[in-house]
DNA sequence: CTTGACTCCGTACTTGGCTACGGAGTTAAC
DNA sequence: GTTAACTCCGTAGCCAAGTACGGAGTCAAG
């Protein structure tokens, strides 16, 4: 039987996709994608909207959501529920900045260490490694 | 016994330092922290250089050092290395910022979204959804 | 000398997102 | 009509960084 794109098999829509077999199955566990009908006793068969489901799903996940998430918006698939999905775009594009936020605070404490270490002069001791020892203490924590 | 800072039970180093007696314990199976010896069949207790060490790991974990590298930091603690450190920390450092990029993309589309949401007009269909559907790729790969 | 808080220790469980395994059954090609 | 590749399915394992549990031992106070 060919692989045409309305006949693929779990193997071909894994390769189309970018993503294993295995994945496939687990998202289908999870709700995130049908189980499509087996004709009389066999193998399972996908098309084209199929996969752009799974576009849908890993775009999403690109973007920060959870599997679960994902599993709220693909709810509002339909496009009638524009609040709904602002207000968990939203919510994500929060977790995002506070992410950013904590991470660039790594940046800078971690940038101004390596700074210090490589400009030691002729200190005995690496003050990278000593500031690890006064423990001070960076800012942020996540509210969420 | 009386709890100075010289003699803690495990219950009174975890809360000097802020975390839980579990996780210290979880530490000393790691190797990031010492297990005293028990006197006369009895009790571990702990110290100042405990709180200290402690100190160093929890704030080399907010810097974004997994345990095993604390564990590669810890081994440099004489000072003595500063090379050895500096790469450590470079890595690190080329981390976070591989991350910030990635959560800066996350970033610029969410927010892209969100507003192209907010500002749907006689639109049907919400164009957030939308646009999850049609599956575009940001860019960002860890080389690691 | 009993009570109650604390400690010790090994083991198992958690979360998220998969990946691996193994023994079927099915399909396609030759 | 055999063979190779593929699929199905449940279950188990992986990673990190802990958390939870439970029975036994220890400690200090009353
Ligand atoms: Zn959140
Ligand atoms: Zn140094
Ligand atoms: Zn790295
Ligand atoms: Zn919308």
């Amino acid at each position: 039987m060919e692989n045409t794109l309305e006949n693929l098999t779990i193997g071909a829509f894994a390769r189309a996709a970018g993503v294993g077999i295995e994945a496939i199955r687990f998202y289908q566990r999870k709700g995130l994608l049908p189980e499509p009908a087996r004709p009389r006793g066999g193998i399972r068969r996908y098309g084209a909207a199929d996969v752009g489901r799974l576009q849908f799903v890993k775009t999403a996940q690109r973007l920060g959501f959870s599997l679960d998430e994902i599993g709220e918006l693909l709810r509002l698939e339909d496009g009638t529920h524009c609040a709904e999905a602002r207000a968990l775009a939203e919510h994500k594009l929060k977790d995002v900045r506070e992410k950013l936020a904590d991470l660039a605070r790594m940046e800078t404490a971690l940038s101004g260490l390596v700074r210090a270490c490589r400009s030691r002069k002729a200190n005995v001791s690496c003050p990278l490694i000593a500031s690890l020892q006064e423990g001070k203490k960076p800012r942020g924590k996540d509210d969420d």
